[in-house]
DNA sequence: TATTGGCACTCAGGTAGTTCGAGTGCCAAG
DNA sequence: CTTGGCACTCGAACTACCTGAGTGCCAATA
């Protein structure tokens, strides 16, 4: 097992790395911290976490950086976390009061998050998994077409349109609508499908073509947003951090642009300590993320975690301000949803 | 008035720069186009262009670029629009089959026109100024909540959560939800303030303080979103351009990513030629934005402009295909909301 | 055995000097 | 008005050099 002496240095070096953003070197760390022994015996101690690749040096004469592996090291043994600020806990709160539906409360967490890290933040809209229905509604909205709403009841809700290429009758569509509330009012989206098996039977000969096309819209809805959306918050955060991405932050812009890619990432990201859960440069999947880290927690809405939140910034980020403020964030958000 | 010849020297020298991203000097330009004179003539040219404050030194023994100016009197009076190619016009059509909503036509459309022009492209939702409402819909949510969907004939879809603080009435829900379609049934949204004075007066006097929450969220809907929404892609563009804006492109991103300073900006330029429109590096009002330029044209639904859509990038960028670009596109989506 | 001071060594980064050449402005001749 | 010629400018690219923070290793020490 890795001696606690050389956990020490190791922290002091992330710490200091995180502050200065240079390499940093034996001498300076014994100024800086005080380990009871000279440079010379720290010397030592680093030569040992090289040998185990938890740190690095970028050239002979240079000082140590973390690696990635001395990064995990760092949030898994030994980031105590910080507590957030008081005027950071009065932000978060204020942040929250006064919104109502589910897309202005995202919306202000998503900013909030971004706010708080500096970082770039993002908030995914709440999976449908195990959500359930709480109301189906149809609208014509043309002559031809009707607007179907679905509404969960995590509060999320959800609209497409349907073209039906034939005049909509409003009686039809009035049916329609009460048998499908009837069928599926709380109903577990997961079952949708199977409750839906030959509904269209219930209908005249004449209508089946409508009402088919009306219960293939609403699979296609519950079934296709089971890989959710994501919204972002403070790209501009990146740019400003551009000396942290060596080469370029374009890899980078283009993965957080690719909806799939950061769905797929949280989604397998699995939770650790206190419910957050890190995914370090090289541990990520994705090579345009080599250089960044991930920070997401769950959070809940009537005690089941309905999705993840999280920020994305440089390997070189303040992990333990960053988880805290995650996780604080995530709990505020769980907490504003139990409403 | 500036003389022909001087005009062919500026518009050689924007398409040179355009191309080699390099300051163009007198020899270089002879050699590359057929002007029937030596580059000593060239350079006499040039001076005076200097003199005109089209093009600029960036030190003695450099070549030439355009400054704003020259960009805008190139676009002005010598940018020939470049015809799309086949395999663009193609992407085109392909892009806009398929989307019956709103949404999803113009989230396509931006990712269209960003792949076309490798841009960061925009594009406004239509205004509510000149539409009209076509249905409003109530639906109760949960016990004392009521979603809000206001539909309107530019088919764009608004949905809201109000907020009761006590039990809903169904009938009373329904009531109102009659009265108000009987009472805005194709009315202009500019209208629907003045249609709604004193609207709960019709009601028990016990229910006037529901109905006067809902309709203030009817109002507020309304208004609110008559300053409207811009949706993005293409973002990394910005970043792969990354030499393109001198100092970072950190102001860039903070500019676009903030809706408000974009929607001023858009809101504010003046048609030109074609319907599209065009703001130059310095031209522009945000600071952030002194290296951007930004091509917009409207679209149209009804035969009216809506809302408008574009591109932002450096200076140096292609008008020419980009202004082509943005208006080939805006004709396709006005094409695809007619139907 | 762990620690320490000492020492030779390395190497990125900064400074200074040099050259190179694309580009300029100006002028006198055509 | 155009042109060839010419002296001049100055950034970029290359070289050489120096500096200093930092290293690894070793022999002496507690």
């Amino acid at each position: 097992m890795i001696p606690e002496r050389s956990l020490e240095v190791l922290r002091a070096i992330v710490h200091d790395y995180i502050e200065t953003k240079e390499p940093v070197g034996s001498k300076s760390l014994v100024e800086r911290h005080q380990f009871g022994v000279s440079s010379a015996t720290i010397r030592n101690e680093m030569a040992m976490l090289e040998e185990e690749e938890l740190i690095h040096a970028p050239h002979t004469s240079a000082g140590r950086v973390p690696t990635d592996k001395g990064y995990r090291l760092f949030v898994d043994r030994l980031g105590e976390v910080k507590p957030l600020s008081a005027s950071e806990k009065a932000a978060i709160s204020n942040f929250m009061v006064g919104s109502v539906d589910l897309d202005e409360t995202l919306g202000r967490t998503v900013r909030l998050l971004s706010q708080l890290t500096n970082q770039v933040a993002m908030v995914q809209y709440p999976s449908l998994g195990r959500a359930k229905v709480r109301n189906i509604e149809l609208i014509q909205s043309a002559d031809t077409r009707v607007l179907l709403i679905l509404i969960t009841d995590s509060g999320r809700i959800q609209q497409h349109v349907i073209e039906l290429n034939e005049v909509v009758d409003v009686h039809l569509i009035g049916e329609i609508r009460s048998k499908l509330n009837v069928a599926l009012a709380g109903a577990a989206l997961a079952e949708v499908s199977n409750l839906l098996t030959d509904f269209a039977g219930g209908f005249a000969l004449a209508n089946r073509m409508q009402v088919g096309l009306i219960v293939d819209s609403l699979l296609d809805q519950v079934d296709a947003n089971r890989q959710d959306k994501i919204i972002l918050a403070g790209t501009a955060n990146l740019a400003r951090r551009e000396e942290d991405f060596p080469g370029s932050i374009s890899p980078v812009l283009e993965a957080i642009e690719e909806q799939v890619v950061l769905l797929k990432l949280i989604t397998e990201m699995q939770s650790e300590r206190n419910g957050v859960s890190l995914s370090i440069g090289r541990e990520n999947p994705y090579e345009g993320l080599a250089n960044a880290s991930v920070v997401v927690s769950g959070y809940e809405n009537q005690g089941s975690e309905i999705a993840k939140l999280g920020v994305i910034g440089p390997t070189r980020m303040d992990y333990s301000s960053n988880i805290s403020a995650v996780r604080a964030v995530a709990r505020y958000l769980t907490k504003a949803l139990g409403n």
